[in-house]
RNA sequence: GGGAGCAUAGCUCAGUUGGUUUAGAGCAUCUGCCUUACAAGCAGAGGGUCGGGGGUUCGACUCCCUCUACUCCCACCA
């Protein structure tokens, strides 16, 4: 027996986690138990471990770990996301190192680079959350772009096209010039950007002809002015009564257009006056829509004027911007220009100024189906955690957009439309049933004259299957049909852990479609985690590098204490502000279970020994405090109060089992244990170990191990969760008044320096069971407890009350009778002050004749007590001045 | 600009339909201890009047209004 003093969790965690893998213990099959299900959030393909992962899968382990110790079939889904944008652009970046432009090669070219990237590099991600614990059901690692999964998405797109929910439409899109695509608008960075505004002349048109009379126009993109199609106004500002109605000539180029009145327009900036450009900016174009404006694109895709804009044709348009104000300032046009600073949108992959483009897309409708999966959360049938989020969902789903669902990418699923020569087009699941379709409008048709569409759909348009698709994708005609076995079995799933930026993009959108494909809800709660943030609140992120390395957090303070440092600051919703010495109370309390296993190891145990009165006691008192625990604890994870329960746990541990229970029953130096308290230790430790389990899995197995004699296939991790029996509330009241009591006497010790080593004697009065002498004079260190009776006047000492009830501690001339006398005034003065606050309650009329029964008499038995208190206090008071 | 949330010890947070001893915990701090399970430890102690103001109530950290600070979401001004 020579364990080392300090636990090491290198040694174990491997060790267990291959010998669960072997064991198969996180594989679950349908059969008659209760399902327990969890789909993973699927992080991205291509990413690696951040502390918002650890984070999030610390919390789905306990729960999905928890649920399997309670008998439950627990499966927990793991898999990745194709993440199209984000994979994309690592392989093109990729390829360029390799002198390979996306531009160069083909579409199925790129696809054949990017899923031997995929292959090389993805699923790193899960294999470190393996080092974290994950009790994953690894056999059932899904990938949204597998076969199965992607045939879902497709015939998804393919059922909403002909129930009418999916149409193509105009829309502005974040146009990235060099990288010849659109991105969405998480991939454009706002950064404030020095400009010029420029205020432009444009002359007041009469009958086809120039007058002399103008209006002045402020405008940042003065290259843009041969796209405008209108003048506009606020329709209040009066300022401009005199021009509504008008025509107005654009300069340069001498185009006549309308003035129109919006009130999107602000009468305080600028002129008050706002040239309109639908073509080249999103608030334009939509005024354009409400006022049946003509759209005029003089860009082309590499944001070079094109041969509509007149002049300047075939410039870029920087150079063009620097050309046309000379032009402008020459011809007249221009009034003056300003420094002007404003938020201009890059690519977050190029960093070129992002150029707001019109272009086709394809929609799904959002209405009915957000009105769906509001109900859900509306009835609680959906339960958010914390369920303040209820509003923010709300919001958004009574406010919702049609969906973009078209990327211009090639990593994905590609959209199901096939284009016929003549520009129609036909939506169906694969080209041989396209072709059927594309014959009915033209049976002349072959193969090769249909065009699929060249466009991917949204990486949330195979997220929101996830949960169905897991367990049953793919099959022709999803998702009109049954669900096979697995889908009926563990679907709905229990609990969705995932963080509440996501709760729109992802969570709602689940919702719609268990509704829309199941007929009912994807899950029953929704816990939203907070923000993983570094301490002085920022958010961690890679560029500002403020993120720990989570693999080498785990190698430093082990994976246990990274859980347990992560979830004890962690309640659901609030962000938290992580720093490395939560981790370290984390391994600091692994090391307090070693420690407590390695001391209870090594006791002997001698068969002879009768239970002395203090482990009788201890044992009886142990019992009733873990059932109690359990009871709290239940309760705790009913409400998802993780942390709560947690840092039960780690007092009831740390506090009553190590520093209470654990030193009542140490055996004086060198001595041995009787038989019935070394097993009922033995019990208590095992039921602590199971109870801790789903927060730290390697220790709790790694102990468990070594405490049970066990066999290969043995494991804690499948065994039940004790539960709590019935107990004394009376007992653990009592033993608290005694630690109350020990407290009491080792703080006078320390205050008079008296050494823990030299025995006291103890007098007593009041109400306080006599079981637990033996306790306090074990803890304490007091050879004799003696009735105040028995206590001669003359005596000196220290008095205290604990509650109702008076000690003395006689401790000769070591005690200041001035001091004393000072310590009880003022717990005298104190207890006052409380009184006169009491008294006030029960003097008010209202109050007494108002307020609940149970609460009056409380405030009357806080009244006697503490009447009482302040008359034995004074009554010691007076015997001191004696 | 619109919406939501939060504000409690030095720090991070609890405070569960307003009422059980004039607010709890963990960490940090301070004091004393290397007491053979653990100094990643043991024993003890100090510390807040609940962001400011107003209101409802017999009674408010808890409900309402308002101001202030911060955070998040959405829309962003030519």
């Amino acid at each position: 027996m020579d364990l080392p003093a300090k636990y090491d969790p290198s040694l174990t965690e491997d060790k267990w986690y291959s010998y669960w893998l072997k064991n198969n213990f996180f594989h679950s099959e349908p059969d008659d138990r209760e399902a327990y299900t969890i789909v993973i959030p699927p992080p991205n393909v291509t990413g690696v471990l951040h502390m918002g992962h650890m984070l999030n899968n610390t919390i789905q382990d306990v729960l999905i770990r928890r649920a399997r110790m309670l008998g439950k079939n627990a499966c927990w889904v793991p898999g990745t996301d194709h993440a199209s944008i984000a994979t994309e652009a690592k392989v093109v970046a990729k390829l360029k190192t390799e002198g390979i432009e996306k531009t160069d090669i083909s579409r199925d070219e790129f696809l054949k680079h990017a899923w031997e990237w995929k292959e090389k590099h993805g699923g790193i991600i899960l294999e470190q959350l393996k080092k974290l614990g994950a009790s994953c059901d690894w056999e059932r690692t899904k990938f949204t772009m597998d076969e199965d999964l992607s045939s879902s998405v497709v015939n998804t797109f393919v059922y909403f096209y002909k129930k009418g929910w999916i149409y193509r439409g105009v829309r502005m899109v974040n146009w990235d010039p060099e990288g010849q695509t659109a991105v969405s608008d998480e991939e454009v960075i706002r950064k404030e950007t020095p400009s010029k505004l420029f205020y432009l002349k444009y002359f007041i048109s009469e009958n086809g002809k120039t007058t002399d009379k103008f209006i002045v126009i402020a405008t940042t993109r003065p290259e843009t002015i041969m796209a405008d199609t209108a003048i506009c106004v606020h329709p209040l500002d009066e300022r401009y009564n005199w021009l509504k109605g008008k025509r107005v000539l654009i300069p340069l180029i001498n185009k006549e257009i309308p003035v129109i009145e919006d009130d999107y327009v602000s009468m305080d900036f600028g002129t008050g006056c706002l040239k309109i450009t639908p073509a080249h900016d999103i608030n334009d174009y939509e005024i354009g829509l409400r006022h049946k404006l003509p759209v005029i694109d003089i860009l082309d895709k590499y944001a070079k004027l094109n041969d509509k804009a007149q002049i300047l044709i075939g410039e870029e348009r920087f150079a063009a911007r620097r050309k046309i104000v000379k032009m402008l300032a020459e011809a007249g046009n221009l009034e003056k220009e300003e420094p002007y600073t404003s938020q201009i949108g890059y690519s977050e992959r190029t960093n070129a100024v992002i150029e707001p483009r019109l272009s086709l897309q394809w929609f799904l409708k959002m209405n009915e189906a957000a009105e769906n999966a509001l109900k859900y959360v509306e009835s609680d049938q959906i339960r958010l955690i914390p369920d303040k989020y209820k509003n923010t969902y709300r919001h958004w789903m009574e406010n919702v957009h049609d969906w973009c669902i078209s990327r211009q990418l090639w990593w994905g699923q590609r959209i199901p439309a096939w284009y016929l020569p003549n520009g129609e087009f036909v939506v169906e699941s694969n080209k041989e049933e396209a072709l059927k379709a594309a014959q009915k409008i033209n049976p002349e048709l072959s193969v090769s004259d249909l065009q699929q569409d060249n466009d991917v759909l949204d990486t949330w348009f195979s997220s929101w299957l996830w949960p169905i698709s897991v367990f049953d994708a793919g099959k022709p005609g999803f998702p009109d049909r049954e669900p096979n076995k697995e889908l009926a079995y563990y679907y709905p799933t229990n609990d969705l852990v995932t963080a509440p930026e996501i709760l729109f993009f992802w969570v709602a959108r689940m919702v719609m479609a268990g509704h829309e494909f199941c007929g009912g809800l994807p899950f029953r709660n929704v816990y939203l985690t907070g923000t993983v943030r570094d301490k002085s609140g920022r958010k961690m992120s890679k560029s500002l590098g403020n993120s720990p390395d989570p693999i080498k957090l785990m190698e430093n303070f082990g994976a246990d204490g990274v859980r347990v440092g992560m979830l004890l600051c962690s309640s659901a919703g609030t962000d938290i502000l992580f720093d490395e010495s939560q981790v370290e109370q984390g391994r600091n309390f692994s090391n307090k279970i070693w420690n407590a296993f390695r001391l209870i190891k090594s006791w002997q145990v001698d068969d002879s020994l009768t239970t002395s009165p203090q482990n009788k006691v201890a044992v009886e008192w142990f019992d009733s405090l873990l059932s109690q625990s359990i009871e709290t604890m239940n309760d705790h994870f009913e409400k998802f109060r993780l942390s709560d329960s947690l840092m039960l746990l780690y007092k009831l541990f740390w506090d009553d089992f190590c520093a209470w229970y654990l030193e009542i029953i140490k055996p004086v130096q060198g001595g041995a244990m009787d038989k019935g308290t070394h097993e009922a230790t033995l019990v208590y430790f095992d039921k602590l170990l199971k109870l801790l389990h789903p927060f730290m899995p390697f220790i709790t197995e790694e102990l468990w191990q070594n405490l049970s004699n066990t066999k290969d296939g043995e494991s804690i991790m499948i065994l039940k969760q004790p539960k709590a029996e019935k107990y004394s509330t009376d007992l653990i009241l009592n033993v608290e008044q005694a630690k109350a009591t020990i407290v009491n006497i080792r703080s006078i010790r320390q205050s008079k320096s008296i050494s823990p080593k030299e025995p006291l004697s103890l007098y007593i009065k009041g109400d306080f069971s006599e079981a637990l002498y033996c306790i306090i004079k074990k803890m304490a260190n007091i050879n004799a407890i003696k009735p105040y009776s028995e206590k001669e006047e003359s005596l000196n000492g220290s008095s205290f009350m604990v509650g109702t009830v008076e000690f003395f501690l006689p401790l000769g001339n070591l005690v200041n009778k001035d001091d004393e006398i000072t310590r009880i005034e003022s717990e005298i003065k104190h207890l006052e002050g409380f009184l006169v606050a009491v008294n006030k309650k029960l003097s008010n009329e209202k109050f007494v004749a108002n307020a609940s029964k149970d609460v009056v008499e409380m405030e009357y038995k806080k009244q006697s007590d503490a009447m009482t208190k302040i008359s034995k206090l004074t009554q010691l008071k007076r015997e001191l001045k004696k």
